[in-house]
DNA sequence: TCAAAAGTGTTAATTCTACACCCATGT
DNA sequence: ACATGGGTGTAGAATTAACACTTTTGA
């Protein structure tokens, strides 16, 4: 066997909302070299004897003040060299999901923290430090993949949301609009996705018919893998 | 930032065939503490400089003989404790396929290496080491889903093979039987999955009709993740 | 000619899609 | 009343599922 290689452990939060009908991604501006003055997703190392998603809820809220979120794991990024610096770095990337972009602040590594329009900052990765661009490109598609999958789309929205805002989510990361009422019994007849909290709600407009109200149907679950059932 | 602590990174391989119908993987038999004499699934450090696919395919390659397979990453696991010994390790599991199982040797690690019913030995967890009843549960879980995503199904047979051997990986996969005629139009009408060798041959039983032959339509790509349209 | 496996045809059930239409609210 | 967004009905298209049936081979 070879001798280990000192080896770097990282966790790396893709944290994602929707915003005005469009896919928003926080990330933070270095402050430092490599990559001073590009954007980033916020991470940090993994401390000893701290589990990887618990990693990943501490650096979220560190950089967000959040609690409570669902993190998923995404997948792993190790390409020798993808960080310039002489120690190698392993990222584990993750996954979390607010129903609102909330205030930020910069912390250590970065001077300033916001959000971002996902479709604008991937037209042009080459703003993104490291292969953050890859990353981000690679959770969105996974975002994609997941919402018709699983029930991640009600992690898009509040604790109790109408139907109409839980399609918008659909809409955003799907970026195509979907029928209306061809949505609402979709998401109706898919078990352990939402259910009826029998009150109503008008919309942010102000105009328009009151909608139903609903809430996710597995609420304490942070699992994003849970799957619906589909016929 | 805190220091960081010593990790080691390894990767492991879950390297699955079917064989008689039944999903099998390739385990080995420790030879040393901790968990002498339990099965796990192959693995090692990561080399310097060394890609993490590539590391999995060198242990594969090490492990097997075999060379130039899908190698794609599946998930990482990280818990504290998983390995019982001091240094802390996290390991990045990837899938491995093979069109039938192949002669194998024990390793460094290990005193025997052989192919093992995924199925019963789920059922024996206790039997295998670390984390790995958990690792190999989430591989079979998540072949299960490639399966209708993706072209997967082609790296579990031959570089030619007939419609039932594809089918019999997805029966044995699934756990149920598909009706062979609708399988048949199904895979036929999915672009990008098989092409017509214009061939044929005789079932491996000699009795009935042969077989026209096919070739996976994407016969280099390495990527697990090739969406196959549907629709 | 028979058994077996490959492959085609056919039909009913189900699901999807588009879109017409009704409902409940504020102005 | 009317504009607006919520929600239901419905009919045709597309897909799925079940299974009868034909084809091609070896014995």
């Amino acid at each position: 066997m070879n001798a280990r290689p000192p080896v770097a452990v990282t966790v790396d939060v893709v944290i994602l909302t929707v915003h005005l009908g469009r896919l928003q991604a926080l990330l933070v501006t270095r402050a430092q070299d490599p990559f001073r003055d590009r954007l980033a997703i916020p991470g940090g190392f993994v401390d000893a004897d701290e589990d990887l998603p618990v990693a990943a809820v501490r650096e979220l809220e560190e950089e967000t003040g959040v609690t409570g979120v669902r993190v998923e794991q995404l997948r792993t990024y190790g390409a020798p060299g993808r960080d310039p610096r002489p120690e190698r770095v392993v990222s584990v990337a993750h996954l979390a999901v607010l129903p609102e972009p909330v205030a930020v602040r910069g912390g250590d590594d970065a001077s300033y923290a916001g959000w971002y329009d996902v479709a604008e900052v991937l037209t042009h990765p080459e703003r993104l430090a490291f292969d953050h661009a890859e990353i981000l490109g690679d959770a969105v598609e996974e975002v994609r993949s997941r919402l018709e999958r699983t029930s991640l789309a009600t992690s898009f929205v509040g604790e109790v949301f109408s139907l109409s805002e839980l399609r918008g989510v659909y809409e955003a990361v799907w970026g195509r609009p979907l029928d209306p009422g061809n949505f609402q019994r979709k998401v109706r007849q898919t078990e352990e996705l939402v259910v009826a909290t029998g009150e109503t709600r008008l919309s942010p407009t102000g105009k328009g018919r009151p909608a139903a109200l609903y809430r996710a149907a597995r609420p304490g679950v942070h699992d994003l893998n849970v799957p619906i059932t589909r016929g």
